[in-house]
DNA sequence: AACGCTGCTGCCATAAACTGTCAGCAGGGA
DNA sequence: TCCCTGCTGACAGTTTATGGCAGCAGCGTT
């Protein structure tokens, strides 16, 4: 069985990526079983394969936040899935996620055989339409603001046109037809509130964590709804 | 360089997908340039790796369409669409598609690491809502036809609910918000048309292959569009 | 400037793996 | 029954990966 090696690199990378900080090789080498030198061509070889690794001398490996796919078999619905759900999300998500939707589509795309290229590429599969309404807010950094659970400030004019300031905590982004919307924990109204996107006249990402998790927010917020969403 | 084994696996991969019925280990050995005793080895390697190879004495090798995917490198971000895309296929498209972007979310999440799964994962992106029409025809039959360029003989019911039988080349599928919509050529109005797929009463797949090509009457139905939809 | 730490590459002998040949067994189809 | 084919084991030859050594270059600290 060829499994050693490449199992060895995905090892290698997972602990790459557990530290955040720069590991030296030394370290690397000891962890994943292997000499030194071996592992600068490890390192190499994922290199070659697309890692983002960033070696500095005298510093260490530092791997650029992403993950790497072990190979993977996908049924031919599987795939068309894939793109589908791809080329909508390059069309409904703001544009950033939109872009890396593009991006995920097209890495895919690439290495696909013509014969199954000509299948599901093309617009043989489309979604109809192109979201209108833009976002003054910057999408991305809430996504991010949700993941590290910080704090927003949101200056917000609601469906009546008041405006208020408020700061919540954000623990999910909804992808509706139109609009995006974050659900949150409100700090001026004690309770959940949520919030479109496009009605975000200003906001400011704190550095301060939320107090709570994201998670159990998120499992409360559901137990408050009649109509449970599913994941 | 490791990569020399890896590739000739792909290589194989991909030599016996052209064939649609079974190969004999001899052909296969040949094809790659390789010993048939290293043949079945190669063929135990990529089934250890899920690929889906069947084989059967006497017969030879099938496999079963579908694509093994090698690895690649994913930024968060496009991690994030590739999981919000699937969710939204999940949810939007007819049921057997839908289930086939569940299951692509599940292969992608089982692989990844706890830390970036609970980024991911759980509900933090979802998409707003269920698609509650529902339809009588057999969408992925529709899909399916696409792919082979079949006539397709539709029962259908128009806006005004008057109702018609007529034989379409279909080309296209176009996931809309709450409906799926059919672009064909319609030998009936000599025209391209659309089709609801809800208001599909009763339809069935011809054997024969209408004479032209699916993306030729594509490109051409583009150029009578006045806003031409991007891919 | 000097030193230590670290990434990185080349060389080479050793260890591990892959490969091909041979043999044999089992199942499918005529 | 016979042939074709998938499948497995054993063994030797070949290829590849590995580890140790040496040396060079970049970064940070003293």
């Amino acid at each position: 069985m060829p499994v050693a090696r490449s199992e060895r690199l995905l090892t290698l990378l997972q602990t790459l990526r557990r530290y955040r900080r720069p590991v030296t090789g030394t370290v690397l080498a000891q962890e994943t079983g292997v000499s030194l030198r071996t592992l600068y061509r490890d390192i190499a070889s994922l290199q070659a394969q697309g890692a983002m690794i960033e070696g500095e001398a005298g510093i260490g490996y530092v791997l650029k936040p992403g993950f790497m796919l072990p190979p993977m078999m996908f049924s031919e619905e599987e795939l068309e899935a894939l793109v589908l759900g791809s080329r909508w999300v390059a069309r409904a998500a703001e544009p950033r996620l939109a872009g890396a939707g593009a991006d995920a589509l097209a890495k895919i795309v690439a290495v696909l055989p013509a014969d199954m290229r000509e299948t599901v590429d093309s617009a043989t599969l489309f979604v109809g339409r192109k979201r209108q309404d833009e976002d003054r807010a910057d999408v991305s950094a809430i996504r991010k603001a949700i993941r590290l659970e910080r704090v927003l400030e949101l200056h917000y004019g609601d469906e009546q046109g008041r405006i208020s300031r408020r700061r919540v905590w954000p623990f999910a982004l909804g992808y509706f037809e139109h609009v995006r919307i974050i659900m949150a924990w409100c700090e001026l109204r004690q309770d959940f509130r949520h919030f479109r996107t496009d009605r975000i006249i200003d906001m400011a990402v704190h550095e301060m964590r939320y107090p709570r998790r994201r998670t159990a927010l998120l499992k409360e917020w559901r137990e408050t709804q009649d109509v449970p969403l599913e994941t």
